[in-house]
DNA sequence: GCACGCTGGTTAAACGTTTAACCGCAGGCT
DNA sequence: AGCCTGCGGTTAAACGTTTAACCAGCGTGC
């Protein structure tokens, strides 16, 4: 089933199949249109190591997920898969599992076996070194060699901002990880925010500490919880609902990603939703233009939406306000 | 960088270099041996492609991660991928978008790139097609054509001892998609050990209905809630909490599989979960033998192991018993 | 009448590896 | 002396594709 036995049935060489199928050299028309018929009915399906070992290029672009904590995982990997189906690529994984030079062994790893480019979610705080194959990275702009990603200080600045809309002046910022740049970002956005208003917002839980008692900050009279992610948002909320504080009724509680539980406890997350396909799309678009050489396109962010749900009211003894939006806007 | 520059250096042919890697054809033991350092500090690494010309095998397994919505597809992914790295394997991932013939399309997309073998966890209730490449499917025992999984029925009647153990007789069984195999076998597992010992095991929540008033059924009487999933355990130890109802003071809540935020709620969740590496690694090797045309080794199962955290205890008005194991047994 | 250019192909080389078949040579056996 | 055998390689083909270079035939312009 390869170029040889369809070009004996016409009767010509391999070569001219080859362009009749490319469209690249010199074939009549109708001739071409009959090979390409004929091809398709054979289910002719040219092979990959013969085209890569002639040209130099595999087809095959390597993801290397650093981060294996964070639940967005698959989402950017059926992600980052479709878009690369779409560009006529496919996928190779390869896991760092969790630490920095196990990280830089993945990417040898693709190279060797034969990445045309590499789609990276860096590890956190981790500066992927340069390899001689095109890189797109998933992060945050302010990591160096970024490509695209989701607008995290936007987003953690209009989470912010309905907030206070909805009447909260003193809010809990959580899980600002420092080495994180996602995570700074996001705790950026909604602190200038806060500040802007005049509202207070204190960072009172780094990953690495252990967990504050929540249901005293609310008794102290916070009446807000913002988490930079739905895992941290969840701790707060069922430890809230353990003390048996209200949600939304006594603290409003939101996160950030929108994760697979987040639609599912009572009461639902509100949370800070990042566009997961559109990021991808973008960082494979641009993979394969540095691929083919072509200039790449400038480097992205995509807005994220806020996806308003239970988890989330007004600020108790707050002004009754209008409340826009309210559901789930997905 | 090529068999040919080492072969020069050392003026001798590029078959007798790689002969002398490859330790197959006749090379004198001292050539060889130099060769081999040489090439090792030249940093030489064989060209997949033109290797996979030649012999036919690319050296790459497909994964196909069909549920999209299990949260595990990350951990088995990453351990697919460390099994295959071990067997000197790559890993093409091609996420079937959930549907059905979007699974086939996925598994014909492999054999197209070349997959040597696959890798592959099910959509429920979806049957794989025979293909022409080998296939590991990690499903349940009860799925044709499976070939290694957790001890999801064993998995199932080990909880349901602990919690008879713990004095509850009235249990809610929850989230029996009937298109789960894996979800019915761990429902069928818990049912038998609570028929065996006179106690209550009711299903009262499959996935598609809308969720039942759980802390209603704990009023009436139902002091434990074991879930086939701990989304679904999420969602009822929330409801609990919202309801006012102590868990575990009240009613006990325990689901499977161990996932991201089950250890972050308050209480934790008691979980039994399955060990995703051993799986991997059994169908990767199970793979790799049959397309070495080994013999596979024969359908495995492996233990699943309970995680008991805070979520459960002993049903109220029960005789104390002894607590056996209690804490994260990680 | 002839050089020229266009059309529709063909030929052959090249990509890098593996492997079957061959081959010269030295030593041992008969 | 002749023959076999084992050692240490070499030669060459093959895997399937792409592509640069070539070529026959034919209509055209001058």
């Amino acid at each position: 089933m390869n170029l040889q036995t369809i070009a004996e049935e016409f009767g010509v060489s391999s070569a001219t199949v080859s362009n009749a199928l490319s469209g690249k050299g010199r074939v009549s028309a109708e001739l071409a249109q009959r090979i390409r018929e004929r091809a398709q009915e054979m289910g002719y399906a040219p092979s990959p190591p013969a085209r890569a070992l002639r040209t130099g290029r595999t087809g095959v672009i390597g993801l290397v997920l650093a981060d294996l904590s964070n639940p967005l995982f698959p989402r950017f990997a059926r992600a980052v898969d479709a878009a690369a189906e779409r560009a006529g690529y496919g996928v190779l994984i390869a896991d760092s599992h969790g630490d920095v030079n196990a990280q830089t062994a993945a990417l040898q790893r693709l190279v060797r076996r034969g990445a045309d480019g590499i789609v990276v979610v860096p590890r956190r705080g981790t500066r992927v070194l340069e390899l001689d194959v095109p890189l797109a990275v998933i992060d945050a702009p302010s990591t160096p060699g970024n490509t695209v990603c989701a607008d995290h200080r936007g987003g953690g600045a209009a989470l912010a901002s309905r907030m206070l809309a909805l009447g909260h002046r003193r809010l809990a910022l959580i899980g600002a990880n420092r080495d994180s740049n996602v995570q700074r970002e996001r705790i950026g956005g909604i602190s200038a925010a806060l500040v802007a208003a005049g509202a207070e917002g204190r960072v009172v839980w780094l990953e690495d500490a252990p967990a504050p008692d929540f249901s005293a900050l609310a008794r102290a009279g916070v009446t807000a919880f913002l988490a930079t992610s739905d895992l941290h948002a969840l701790t707060v909320l069922t430890a809230l609902q353990r003390a048996g504080l209200a949600v939304p009724g006594r603290a409003s509680v939101a996160g950030f990603d929108d994760l697979a539980f987040s639609a599912a406890v009572s009461p639902s997350l509100t949370t800070m939703a990042q566009d997961v396909d559109a990021v991808a799309e973008g960082a494979v678009v641009a993979l394969a233009a540095r691929i083919a050489d072509r200039a790449p396109p400038p480097e992205a962010t995509v807005p994220m939406t806020l996806v308003e749900r239970e988890s989330t009211g007004p600020a108790p003894g707050a002004p009754p306000t209008t409340v826009l939006g309210q559901g789930d806007i997905r």
